[in-house]
RNA sequence: GCCGACUUAGCUCAGUGGUAGAGCACUCGCUUCACACGCGAUAGGUCACAAGUUCAAGUCUUGUAGUCGGCACCA
């Protein structure tokens, strides 16, 4: 067979999709097995205005990888994908298009027409993402793609809005929210961020007692809001203003008076220790407000300019003019007492950065008490979800909610769920899952909806029930778009994984939403994935634009390189990109490549023989019994089903690098560097039985590697002779073949084989000390030497059995086996594990200075060694308390020592 | 302010109380018939610092320093 030198991603990468995809790999029918266990795993939605970006791309990965290894286990497997119409991010989307295209704004071409816009944008340009998730190889099954505004999803939100609302969780309020004046919508607590303002000020404005005998001085950073105060707070302990309590200020700028009042929220260290009080704009002078029934004064409009309760002079005004126009005339007037540099922190704007402006506003709330308890309760009887890793991120998800604040639910968009609830001329609300209920509750006809959208966390938080078909409506069941068993079959979900960023806005979301609707936890675990940094360990950001396109990675390295360099890193832990990382599983892919086109062209008559190859070689039994080429047999043997145990061991705990890291030292190390070359002369001589061994080991390691590299395995199993569907886990017996649906190998115990690793370690040690004797003495490739060893007896079975490919890899022409060592003076020596020893004759070819440097290195290298062992050995508490088969292992590893140093000493006087 | 994580080879990172590990980079050698995206052989460590527990600490405890993150407050 006629197969390329080096790998090529590209082709690979376009083969394999779209088969797959057709022949109905990824969709959970493809297994026939009805008793098959379930395994399910919803993906995070993407907004569907996204493109794909490294923290994706790493989610994606570890979703695959557990998605595949599942099904290749046997499991039914589900790994259901669709996009999030993210709400904000969309509309503003659609807004500049429009601007651009049409010279328009959505309020001049209305609702109707605009949310047309968004669909058609949708529809148009919705699909890159999923594009992207094609291009990643994930085995999502795409018959059951779901969007939020679809209709079964949205069936589902209304449900839920009016079973809360009657439960009386959902409620209309006006609280001070906050408000983002750019995007003209209220925001949650978790879509604000906190961050740091450099050119913050702390004015000091002076308020004059109404009798014009005193003054008081408060401190503010936004001096604007003082035409909206209705009040001035001190603490009732405060001495300084104990008179003052009662009595009324004359606010400057508005000829308003104020009273001067107790509340012990104020503290008497800050500023002046007096605050001034702006109910209308403050979360906390709300609270202080409603506790001493003051009057709540808007002075702002929804776009922060102030309003005409602002006074005449500040109307219309914006918010950080009408800030420099009141210091301006406290100025003028005297009563600016001083202005100090301060550094804020000032709520911003997740999405526009625009500075968030507390406004008292009525909102639609969800109060969380209930729901909360529901999820706490979960998380301390069953520890679910249970969050991998579980430090910090169990004790974090615990302390929000036990802090939980009620969740304002709507937005003043467009875009998304209307709220359903419908208002009659009287401004009565009627809250129902269709206008024709409301109308019938109303009793009119004549209703208008409230006109904002929900959330979009809203309906995510839905997700894991409503994309399985969770009140959906009969009709979409028997189209089969949504199966009616789905919810049955697949819920709960098995693990979530996500990044951390999300744990309050949706994991926790999805935990109370899930447990008060299907009655059930949404997931058993949670992976937390590590954030992906740039290679100066800075986060990814546009703004900085030190962003690295997962694409760009794919077109370089290929997808398959990639997903093993996300895999490979450690769950949970941020970690700094280096493309030399993704190189070297560049690198690792044409290892596997090159392996199996030697294979291939050696491979005449040979073929994959399932297991029964294995087993044969495994009874070959010790050397003296078997082939002489038993032994690398065994051994290859004894690693793959070790590898194998280990690499489902670690995946069942998540260690995703862990399994990344077993596969490619089994494969590049143990196969390839001396599994290879120790079986090379037997397979180029045409050894049919050999080459079907290592067709057949090949084979099962590509089953192994397949969850990480689906490509590449593909594309290498389709070549290999002798595969069929019959290697087919039995649940997919008569699927068209592929790799994705053999039976993912789990680690037979009884042909892992002790004897067999321990006997090749020997013959490696020999093999890597001649070697380094070779380099060390300069000797030319070319020359052959010879190897003289003494050993015990069994160490020279070991050997003899081995002989040919000793030779073959040390380079030596003759092997002499022996109880004692007899050579010339000019030989090269080294000491084995088990009291063996080796030496070279080197006649004309050493280098005694060379020789003796080389072996006092040893001895000096033991030295050390030994001595820790000898502290170790002498100390009395040691031996007496540590455990006995502790210190009979250091007991005896002090004796080899001794016993090589004293061989080494010996030659090395010999060299004298 | 509260909570937390991290600090290991030049770089990026694994590490489960018992001899300190990988990839890349570095040094030396090799056009050896799968692969130079390769092969072979080396070198490189005060595991941030200090104390404690333990026969034994990179690992457990406490403290210190530095880096980063989350939450809260901010008149």
């Amino acid at each position: 067979m006629e197969i390329a030198k080096a790998y090529d991603p590209t082709q690979a990468e376009e083969h394999h999709y779209a088969r797959w995809e057709a022949s109905g790999c990824f969709t959970p029918e493809i297994n026939q097995d009805e008793d098959a266990e379930a395994f399910s795993i919803v993906i995070p939605p993407p907004n569907v205005t996204g493109t794909l970006h490294m923290g994706h791309a790493l989610q994606h990965t570890l979703m695959d990888v557990l998605t595949r290894w599942k099904r290749m286990l046997g499991y039914r497997t589900l790994f259901l994908v669709g996009v999030d119409h993210a709400g904000i991010s969309t509309q503003l989307m659609v807004t500049r298009q429009l601007k651009k295209d049409e010279h328009k704004t959505p309020q001049e071409i209305g609702r109707e027409a605009f949310t047309e816009k968004v669909w058609e944008w949708k529809n148009k340009y919705g699909g890159e993402i999923t594009r992207q998730i094609r291009r990643e190889g994930l085995s999502v099954d795409w018959t059951r793609e779901r969007f939020t505004m679809e209709e079964n999803l949205s069936r589902a939100v209304r449900e839920v809005f009016v079973r809360l609302y009657e439960e009386g969780w959902i409620y209309r309020g006006t609280r001070i929210v906050n408000w983002c004046p750019r995007d003209k919508t209220v925001l949650s607590d978790l879509e604000v961020k906190e961050e740091k303002v450099k050119d913050g000020k702390l004015y000091y404005l002076k308020y004059p007692t109404s009798d014009g005998s005193a003054m008081v001085t408060v401190a503010t950073t936004r001096p604007e809001t003082m035409l909206g105060d209705t009040a001035v707070a001190v603490h009732p302990e405060d001495m300084r203003y104990a008179k003052l309590v009662g009595k009324s200020l004359a606010l400057p700028l508005t000829g308003r008076e104020i009273p001067v009042i107790a509340d012990s929220y104020v503290e008497t260290e800050f500023g002046t220790g007096a605050v001034k009080i702006t109910p209308a704009h403050d979360s906390n002078d709300w609270e202080i407000g409603e506790r001493h029934g003051l009057e709540k004064l808007v002075v702002m409009n929804d776009d922060a300019t102030m309003n005409a309760a602002a006074g005449e002079g500040f109307a219309g005004m914006d918010r950080f003019e009408a800030r420099a126009k009141v210091v301006e005339e406290f100025e003028k007037l005297g009563l600016l007492e001083k202005v100090e540099d301060y550094e804020i922190t000032l709520p911003h704007c997740e999405r526009c950065k625009t500075i968030i402006e507390p406004l008292l506003s009525e909102q639609w709330f969800v109060k969380m008490e209930e729901m909360r308890d529901m999820a706490l309760k979960l998380m301390r009887e069953d520890n679910i979800p249970h969050f991998f890793p579980e430090i910090p991120h169990k004790k974090v998800y615990t302390t929000w909610l036990e802090n939980l604040r009620d969740w304002t639910i709507s937005r003043q968009l467009w875009w998304g769920h209307q709220i359903p609830a419908w208002y009659d001329g009287d401004g009565n609300v009627f809250v129902a899952r269709t206008k024709e209920e409301a109308a019938e509750k109303a009793g009119t006809e004549s209703l208008t909806q409230d006109p904002d959208v929900l959330d979009t966390w809203f309906s995510s938080a839905l997700w894991p029930f409503s994309t399985l078909g969770w009140q959906s409506e009969p009709g979409a069941v028997a189209t089969g778009v949504f199966n009616s068993t789905d919810l049955e079959t697949f819920y709960p979900t098995n693990v979530l994984v996500t990044g951390r960023d999300i744990i309050f806005l949706w994991v926790s979301r999805m935990v109370m939403s899930g447990l008060k609707f299907v009655g059930e936890k949404p997931f058993d675990d949670v992976i937390i994935h590590g954030t992906v940094l740039d290679k100066n360990g800075q986060r990814m950001s546009k703004t900085k634009n030190n962003g690295i396109d997962p694409l760009g990675v794919f077109e370089k390295y290929g997808v398959d390189a990639t997903r093993m360099t996300l895999a490979g890193s450690a769950t949970g832990v941020d970690f700094a990109w280096r493309d030399e990382r993704v190189e070297s599983f560049r690198n690792f892919a044409n290892k596997i490549w090159n392996a199996t086109r030697f294979a291939l062209m050696n491979s005449e008559g040979a073929t994959v023989r399932s297991d029964s190859l294995l087993q044969q070689a495994s009874a070959g039994g010790p050397p003296e019994g078997g082939t002489p080429n038993a032994l690398a047999d065994r051994w290859i043997i004894s690693r793959l089903n070790k590898t194998a145990k280990a690499v489902n061991r670690a995946l069942e705990t998540y260690q995703f690098h862990e399994a990344v890291q077993l596969l490619y030292h089994f494969i590049w190390d143990d196969f390839c560097d001396w599994y290879i070359e120790l079986k090379k002369d037997e397979i180029t001589a045409g050894d049919v039985e050999a080459s079907s061994r290592i067709l057949t080991i090949l084979e099962q390691a590509l089953r192994l590697l397949h969850p990480f590299m689906p490509f590449l395995t593909e594309e290498l199993w389709q070549k290999l002779p002798g595969i069929s569907n019959s290697m087919h886990n039995a649940a997919y017996s008569s699927a068209d073949q592929t790799i994705m649906l053999t039976t993912f190998p789990t680690g037979d115990g009884s042909l892992i084989d002790e004897a067999a690793e321990t006997e090749m370690q020997s013959v490696t040690e020999l093999i890597t000390k001649v070697r380094n004797i070779r380099a060390e003495m300069n000797i030319k490739p070319g020359d052959k030497l010879g190897i003289h060893i003494a050993a015990d007896g069994s160490t020279q079975r070991v050997f003899a059995a081995s002989e040919e490919q000793i030779k073959k890899l040390a380079r030596a022409d003759k092997i002499i086996l022996a109880d004692s060592l007899d050579v010339p003076r000019a030989s090269a020596r080294a000491v084995l594990t088990g009291n063996a020893e080796i030496a070279v004759p080197l006649e004309g070819l050493i280098d005694f200075e060379k020789e003796r440097a080389r072996l006092q290195g040893q001895i000096e290298k033991l030295d050390v060694e030994v001595q820790r062992l000898n502290a170790q050995l002498s100390n009395a508490n040691f031996v007496e308390k540590a455990p006995k088969e502790k210190v009979d292992g250091l007991r005896e590893r002090q004796v080899e020592i001794e016993g090589q140093t004293r061989t080494l000493n010996q030659n090395l006087e010999a060299l004298n």
